[in-house]
RNA sequence: GGGAGCUUAGCUCAGUUGGGAGAGCAUCUGCCUUACAAGCAGAGGGUCGCAGGUUCGAGUCCUGUUGUUCCCACCA
């Protein structure tokens, strides 16, 4: 069979092929009791915006996986999926009605509800497609939403399970608010920016005379005071004991107390406490029972308890309340400080701490089972250095709030009663009220953070709370790959949610990988403009070339560069693939079924190639992608490519060549090997050379991962090939320096008196003239018939002549015998010094000492014709 | 304030239990050798951040330190 290909490789051949697979079921995984699930959650993917190059990094690296997987014959399920991401989703229809002069509040809670469930189609559709382009091998019949029906009905149950349990409650404690978004946000969404403030100095009255001084980067909450406090060992407590300080602009008098959470040494030593507004000043009043004062409305504007600054902005107010304190004289100066201040991760807006009435997962006791989990091994994280970040997170990790206020997502079920307000969690309306026998209720109004569904989706997507058979066979999965950025938000209370919840952790395994910056190392964001789109990308260069490019040759969990130039090296090398198919297709004329007699070279490259199977092999199952797909470019480049296929070549030209058949076989099974351990990585244009060059098997998707360290060769055929390539360059080398052109073709004659040497070098001849560019190659046992001044290249056990004849220039031969003398002699030194170190010949494992003394003789013996040439010459 | 990563060729990065420093890109020199010029054959280029230590032997292990990045954290 001779098919055409074209000459060059063009990702144009990608398109067809995806719809082929879907067409073909091959991405669908069914129960199968007689078959072992390897089973991967695909994180959900927000439905806002697009695909960027980091899905394409972290997709690349799970279907990686799962096509691995897939070919060693595990059943293998990848379960894709999106996420309703209900505060980014809802900030964008929110930005997209206040284009169209529209608010929330003018739509009303329905009718916004319509509009976030067209963007969700429109947009949850636009990255599907985008995540086909990738080629991703992800099972689409299992497909979920984590607001679909199935998963809603889980997020319900769960909440009502860990109500019961008295593990979720309703509670007013100091949270995290968002003035902007108008919403609470959890501990975990609070991002600490380093910022340049302004560090306040003032002074309260004291009452019978005198001032306390203190300090605050946030005069305006001097309007929520209830207390100052001073540390319990500070002198001026003596003085101010029993007495109250006085807060001018709210008219209140308030206690001076003693805390040791002061310290004394900072600042003035006095801190003024505002409990509503702040977490250690809560702590503080709760061990003083000091009285909260909040004194923000939820748009950060001042509310009725600030007094005449009512209504005004809080950093307006700041500036108006520290001019009131000048005015009285109570000012005493500003002191510009850097300090870190909480914000908002999604808006970067100020966040504010405030006391609300709000919905906690109580976090203690769940957990412990989650740390238990990693302390004894049998969740295992990669890297490992994030272990700790792990149980870090976990120790002392406070309550989680769930509730959000906001109207896309999973509404809290929890109503109240219309006429007492007794609350009753139920997954539908109550029908009376145990308490007053009323059957009008209210729900609540909020929804549940965004996360509080995803960390149900290893199982909710399988159909937890039911008992299914997918649940039972699928669960727990096998590997979490996922950006170290949601380990806190995502991973972790997964692991929780899966002990608590199925009884069972989630996956096996933890891989964390890291983010695709720009060429500059900068992270790629909409304000720099810097953020390279993967749709474009594969439109030009292929999904293969990006994900080669990605994959490659990095430590995954470590940040990647993103660079153009990489981007075509990998279409280089995918182009050399293509090359390399098309020639065996040029020359397979015949498919021989068979190995026939293989020769050194043959078995040489095959055991190259079950070598190389067996490290990638072992590399995968580490999780380390980027050292396995190394591994097997260079084989395909380097070792193929370059030396086998080059010294196969004469047998292939010569159709009597007995050998040509053992070539092609071998060729072939090379060829095929190595597409199939490629694949994973590249799978479209590996499926395309696949079905070319083969007729036995539908897809490359399915067929055998190779099997590893076929034990071909023997060492000493190894070290026959090496011998060989050694000749070659050394003739390659001395060509050059002794500035033979290349369209020169010289003769070559190789002396060695050993015989199986000399038997190889016989079967090698013309492979060594090719690959040398001689036009003349024989084999001798002694140096008869070559004359002294023939130019010569000593390798190992052998020599290589090249009678130049008219071109040769005695003194360059001589000075490149001297260097090359000097060479030795040198390696020489390096060995004697290293042998007749007691401490090495002690101590060094034996192998070792023997390779030593090995590389001490061959040298030897090559320095020893080395300078028998030189002595020739100089007669 | 606590923790972690990084620091190796001009650039970007590999380097698995300690045993002669690697790749890609870039630079330079030759080649249109009938699979591939998206290619082939070569070359140059590194006191492995610095200082100690352990060891027969350290890029690799230990201690300290420089620069850099990131994560966590309630100092007003």
């Amino acid at each position: 069979m001779k098919k055409e290909m074209e000459k060059n490789y063009n990702p144009g051949i990608e398109s067809g092929i995806y719809a082929r697979w879907l067409e073909k079921g091959y991405f669908h995984a069914e129960v199968d009791e007689s078959r072992t699930p390897y089973v991967i959650m695909m994180p959900p993917a927000n439905i806002t915006g697009q695909l960027h190059v980091g899905h394409s990094f972290t997709f690349t690296i799970q279907d990686a996986l799962i096509r691995f997987k897939r070919m060693q014959g595990f059943n293998a399920m990848w379960l894709p999926g999106t996420d309703h991401a209900s505060i980014s989703t809802e900030v964008k229809i929110v930005d997209a009605l206040a284009k169209e002069g529209l608010t929330k509040a003018d739509l009303g809670r329905e009718k916004f509800l319509e509009r976030a469930w067209q963007w969700k189609d429109e947009f949850g559709g636009t990255i599907v497609r985008q995540l086909k382009l990738m080629g991703v091998s992800c099972d689409w019949d299992r497909e979920r939403f984590t607001m679909d029906e199935g998963l809603s009905n889980a997020v319900l149950e769960t909440f009502l399970h860990l109500y019961k349990k008295g593990l979720v409650y309703r509670g007013e404690k100091l949270i995290n608010w968002c003035p902007k978004c108008q919403t609470t946000i959890s501990d975990a969404e609070v991002e600490h920016e380093e910022k340049d403030g302004m560090l306040y100095y003032f002074k309260y009255p004291v009452q019978g005379g005198g001032f306390i001084e203190f300090a605050t980067t946030r005069p305006e909450t001097m309007l929520g005071d209830t207390a100052i406090a001073l540390h319990p060992t500070d002198e001026r407590l003596k003085e101010f004991a029993g007495k109250t300080a006085h807060v001018p602009p709210v008219d209140r008098d308030i206690p001076i107390i003693a805390d040791s959470y002061v310290d004394p040494k900072y600042g003035t030593g006095a801190v003024k406490i505002t409990p509503a507004h702040d977490p250690n000043d809560f702590a503080v009043g709760e061990r003083h029972n000091l009285e909260r004062i909040n004194i923000l409305n939820d748009d950060g504007t001042l509310n009725e308890n600030a007094g005449a600054y009512a209504g005004m902005d809080r950093l307006e107010a700041r500036k108006k309340i520290t001019q009131e304190f000048k005015d009285l004289g109570l000012f005493i100066k500003t002191e510009p400080i850097k300090h870190n201040v909480g914000t908002h991760d999604r808006c970067h807006e100020v966040m504010e701490p405030m006391i609300k009435l709000q919905w906690f997962v109580k976090m203690e006791e769940l957990a412990k089972p989650a740390l238990d989990v990693y302390t004894s091994g049998k969740l295992r994280i990669f890297p490992e250095r994030f272990g700790k970040v792990y149980t870090h997170w976990l120790t002392g990790i406070r309550d989680w709030c769930i509730s959000r206020q906001l109207w896309w997502g999973h509404r809290i079920p929890v109503y109240y009663c219309d006429e007492c307000g007794t609350m009753q969690a139920a997954l539908e309306t109550p029908k009376a009220c145990p308490n007053c026998s009323c059957t009008s209720f209210t729900q609540d109004p909020d929804t549940l953070d965004t996360w509080f569904s995803s960390a149900l989706w290893p199982f909710s997507t399988l159909g937890w709370p039911e008992k299914t058979k997918e649940l039972e066979y699928f669960y727990p999965g096998d590997v979490l790959v996922t950006g170290y950025e949601i380990l806190f938000f995502w991973v972790i209370r997964m692991v929780f949610s899966g002990i608590e919840l199925v009884g069972e952790q989630p996956f096996k395994d933890i891989m964390l990988n890291g983010i695709v910056r720009d060429s500059q190392g900068r992270k790629m964001s909409k304000s720099l403009g810097n953020g390279v789109d993967p749709i474009e990308v594969i439109g030009n260069w292929g999904a293969d070339a990006l994900r080669l490019m990605l994959v490659t040759g990095n430590a995954l969990e470590s940040d990647t560069r993103f660079y153009w130039e990489r981007l075509e090296t990998s279409r280089n090398f995918l182009n050399k693939l293509w090359n390399a198919s098309r020639f065996l297709l040029m020359n397979m004329d015949i498919q021989p079924d068979q190995p026939g007699e293989l020769t050194p070279m043959d078995r040489w490259i095959l055991s190259r190639l079950g070598k190389v199977a067996q490290d990638v092999t072992d590399r995968i199952d580490a999780y380390d992608l980027g050292m396995a797909a190394q591994m097997i470019y260079d084989f395909v480049w380097d070792e193929f490519c370059d030396w086998y296929i080059e010294m196969v070549k004469p047998r292939l030209y010569n159709q009597e060549d007995p050998s040509r058949p053992a070539a092609l076989w071998t060729l072939k099974r090379v060829l095929s090997d190595s597409l199939r351990i490629l694949h994973p990585f590249v799978p479209f244009v590996t499926e395309e050379i696949f079905l070319s060059i083969q007729d036995k098997e539908e897809t490359i998707m399915l067929s055998e991962w190779p099997a590893c360290g076929d034990a071909l060769s023997s060492p000493k055929d190894e070290a026959l090939v090496e011998l060989l390539k050694d000749a070659v360059k050394g003739v390659r080398n001395t060509r050059l320096e002794m500035a033979v052109p290349p369209s020169k073709k010289v003769k070559i004659v190789l002396v060695t008196e050993n015989p199986e040497t000399r038997e190889f070098f016989e079967g090698a001849k013309k492979a060594l003239g090719i690959l040398a560019g001689a036009k003349d190659v024989s084999i001798q046992s002694d140096k008869s018939g070559i004359g002294d001044d023939a130019v010569s290249v000593v390798i190992a056990s052998a020599t290589v002549f090249m009678p130049l004849e008219e071109m040769i220039d005695r003194a360059k031969e001589i000075e490149r015998l001297e260097k090359e003398k000097k060479r030795l002699l040198k390696e020489l030194d390096r060995a004697n010094t290293k042998l007749s170190n007691q401490g090495f010949v002690a101590k060094a494992p034996k192998e070792l000492l023997d390779a030593e003394k090995d590389k001490l003789a061959k040298h030897q013996e090559m320095l020893a014709k080395v300078e028998s040439e030189l002595a020739g010459f100089a007669k």
